[in-house]
DNA sequence: GAGTTAATGATAACATACTCTCGTTATCGC
DNA sequence: GCGATAACGAGAGTATGTTATCATTAACTC
């Protein structure tokens, strides 16, 4: 028996719920619960089910799609993977979280003797752009 | 009817209980899940229940003497409150976090414009001294 | 288009962390 | 000590986030 020539993209059928929880991390481009994707996707498509994004989502990060992102406190968050290192800032009104680029300094000089420093996440809080108070 | 002079502690009782709950922290001196207060606390109690520890957490952190510690992806932790500004690192074998001491440098620069930050946490992943492997 | 079958989505079930209940135990004031 | 009552702790109950079930819908093959 020879294998079945390609098998395309697992043998899924592209069906619009899953092409709408991938667009919504393509467009919105910040880390999103999944709660925020079915909000964002019912946009598209009205009766999306709660169960359809878990699904997706799980099978995206599977696939190295998508990439969890904890953050303290709160509920999972997901974005899209190959982004380049970069920190999170989370409002603390609204909760919503962004991407933050740039390095910081002077990490490693916090790390007791015989600790091995494998990863480093930041994470600001404070008022976004959209929820500032304003004088 | 006149107020009771002094109600000591909020008229509680000063149990071992209560006690041994306060001195693992004291002892400790790292961010603490509630199970590991109870490891911990069972080694002088032994017959030390979950339900009372998680009692006397919720009320310590009401008096302000602990604080919530939320690290990504993991359970709550507490820790004593009135410590110096410090950030963490979770060992990712043994998964326990310690506290490190020191500042950061650059982390305003990251700021989009706009926004305003009120609080930075920096949370180190990797090998603690005990966990490190030996070449 | 018609039949086949994967995908959907409403809802039930599950997992986990935490709180409540209530009979028992320990501490208090006297 | 002794009675009153706060605290304990085993286990039931609750809340929340996630997964499983299964009848229905939609995409595929021919």
């Amino acid at each position: 028996m020879i294998a079945p020539s390609l098998p395309s993209c697992a043998d899924r059928r592209p069906t619009r719920q899953r092409t709408v929880v991938r667009a919504v991390f393509e467009e919105i481009r910040r880390p999103l619960s999944v709660f925020e994707v079915l909000e964002f996707g019912r946009r598209v498509v009205p009766r999306l089910g709660i169960a359809t994004v878990y699904r997706h989502v799980r099978e995206l990060v599977g696939e190295g799609q998508l990439i969890p992102v904890w953050l303290p406190g709160g509920v999972v968050r997901y974005e899209l993977a190959g982004l380049a290192r970069h920190h999170h800032f989370q409002c603390v009104q609204c909760h919503r979280v962004f991407d933050l680029h740039g390095a910081i300094l002077g990490v490693e000089q916090l790390l007791p003797r015989q600790f091995r420093l494998e990863r480093q996440e930041l994470i600001l809080h404070g008022h976004c752009a959209d929820c500032v108070p304003q004088d």
